[in-house]
DNA sequence: ATGTGC
């Protein structure tokens, strides 16, 4: 396939390298992360370039891996008339993302008590397959959960009113539907909120790392010092979305015949985005999302118990605030620019992070001058990062920045490359403090098995996407 | 990612 470079940062397949392109697809990488780009990536955002009403190009982020369908990574903004909506593009996780809870405590205060609170968090903030919450409810709450996300958990005792405004969509998307919901998603979800579910997810108490503060500005505005703790929250819509995605998938594979559309690999199954099936899995969508935003709601509420068991004050003296919440596994209606003229468009974002600029009116009135803060965690041992959106990113990218590291290697390969518990002891050597349901999972997370999140944050500061604000390294973590 | 798969 002929790929041109278009910057140091930019590489695009042209949409003649395949037959059924509407569009280019475009990398972002630097010449390292684009050499070591798994094949599958480039092969996978030539096919979504293909997808009806498709618009500029299909792209995909530095941290991109192959996943289903799409890229893990990939950004991809469809027509709202004449375009689509696919689940694959979503991703089975629906409204997996990232929360980050500030405090005003600094690593000297912490740090004595990191294993108390290590082990606490792990008792009261449930992790692994299969792991039950605490919050039971009946079906008609969690109907209600799905319909209004955290104001329902703020409602309930489980966030403070200031929440709301820190988290992407206010946590919650308007016009969820839970009728468009299966009893069986019902049945797996509604036992979940408040887990933190398995794989990559995770809580991760870390540090502001010392003269790795980046955009002073940007700091001062989302409270963030040198040497201070910070506590980031991975987790999605656990078993709730992955039925509602199973759900769906089945629904738009009869679609896709009733609507004439053929696409190049089953697993870019979708609907147009008009079409009654299109618009009742996007109904779908919301009530998951919903799910998850609320499902970091209550994690919060048990890490600021947590904290305020453990160091003896309230969590508001503590300033346990949120700083953002971001998806990065989401479908969502917004407007940009295309040849100079404002369209609404169905932008699909799986791996892939909103990252508003500055003045945009879904950025929070505190932050809107300075844009709206990216949560990206890397992998547990190397750090995490807190960037911010830019203008270029909203002519460029559809708003749209990277989400993580990205996997270079499948977990089996990397439980071969070292021991869970072998694993644990290096970190806690290095000033980690782990607490894992499964030891096997552990090793399946280990850093090696990971692009460099440096690297890859660079890239898209380099490329004027995203710029870093500061680096977050982790002294405790929990996961599943 | 996921009551881990044909």
């Amino acid at each position: 396939m002929e790929i041109k470079r278009i910057s140091d940062y930019i590489w695009e397949i042209p949409a003649s390298e395949k037959e059924g392109m509407l569009v280019p697809a475009r990398i972002y990488a630097t010449d390292k992360l684009m050499r070591e780009m798994d094949a599958g990536v480039l092969d996978q955002v030539t096919n979504v370039a293909c997808l009806p009403g498709i618009q500029k190009y299909a792209y995909c982020m530095p941290d991109g891996h192959p996943g289903y369908g799409f890229p893990i990574g990939g950004v991809a903004a469809f027509s709202k008339e004449d375009g689509v909506i696919s689940p694959g593009g979503i991703g089975f996780d629906i409204n997996c993302g990232m929360r980050l809870i500030r405090t005003d405590l600094t690593v000297s205060e912490v740090t004595p008590r990191i294993r108390e609170l290590v082990d606490l968090m792990f008792e009261i903030v449930p992790a692994g397959v299969g792991s039950k919450g605490f919050v039971k409810l009946s079906v008609e709450e969690f109907k209600r959960v799905m319909e209004c996300g955290v104001d329902w958990c703020i409602e309930n005792g489980y966030g403070w009113e200031e929440d709301r405004e820190r988290i992407e969509e206010n946590g919650c998307i308007q016009g969820a539907d839970p009728s468009k919901i299966s009893e069986k998603a019902i049945s797996r979800g509604i036992s979940q909120l408040g887990t933190l579910g398995s794989g990559n997810h995770y809580l991760e108490i870390q540090i502001a790392t010392p003269d790795k503060i980046f955009d002073k500005a940007a700091a001062r505005a989302f409270g963030i010092f040198e040497n201070q703790v910070v506590v980031m929250v991975h987790c999605g819509s656990r078993g709730f979305g992955h039925q509602v995605a199973t759900d769906y998938l089945r629904i738009f594979d009869t679609a896709m015949r009733k609507y004439g559309i053929t696409v190049r690999d089953r697993e870019l199954a979708c609907a147009p985005f008009n079409s009654p099936e299109g618009q009742d899995y996007f109904k779908a969508m919301k009530c998951a999302a919903n799910a998850a935003f609320a499902n970091r709601q209550v994690i919060t509420h048990r890490v600021r118990q947590g904290f305020s068991r453990i160091l003896g004050r309230n969590p508001e003296e503590m300033g346990m605030h949120i700083i953002y919440d971001v998806a990065h596994n989401v479908a969502k209606l917004e407007t940009h620019e295309v040849d100079g003229v404002e369209k609404e468009l169905v932008v699909h974002r799986k791996g892939s992070t909103r990252c508003f600029g500055p003045g945009r009116k879904e950025v929070p009135e505190i932050y809107r001058n300075i844009g709206q803060p990216v949560i990206v965690g890397g992998s547990m041992e190397t750090g995490s990062y807190l960037l911010v959106g830019t203008e270029k990113a909203m002519t460029e990218t559809f708003g749209s920045t990277m989400h993580g590291s990205g996997r270079t290697m499948s977990r089996t390969k990397a439980k071969k490359g070292v021991m869970g518990a072998e694993l644990k002891k290096r970190m806690e050597e290095a000033g980690i403090i782990v607490k894992a349901v499964s030891m096997s999972g552990l090793a399946e997370e280990a850093g090696f098995a990971y692009k460099s999140i440096s690297e890859v944050v660079d890239t898209m500061e380099m490329a004027g996407i995203s710029r870093k604000v500061v680096e977050l390294k982790p002294i405790g973590n929990i996961k599943g």
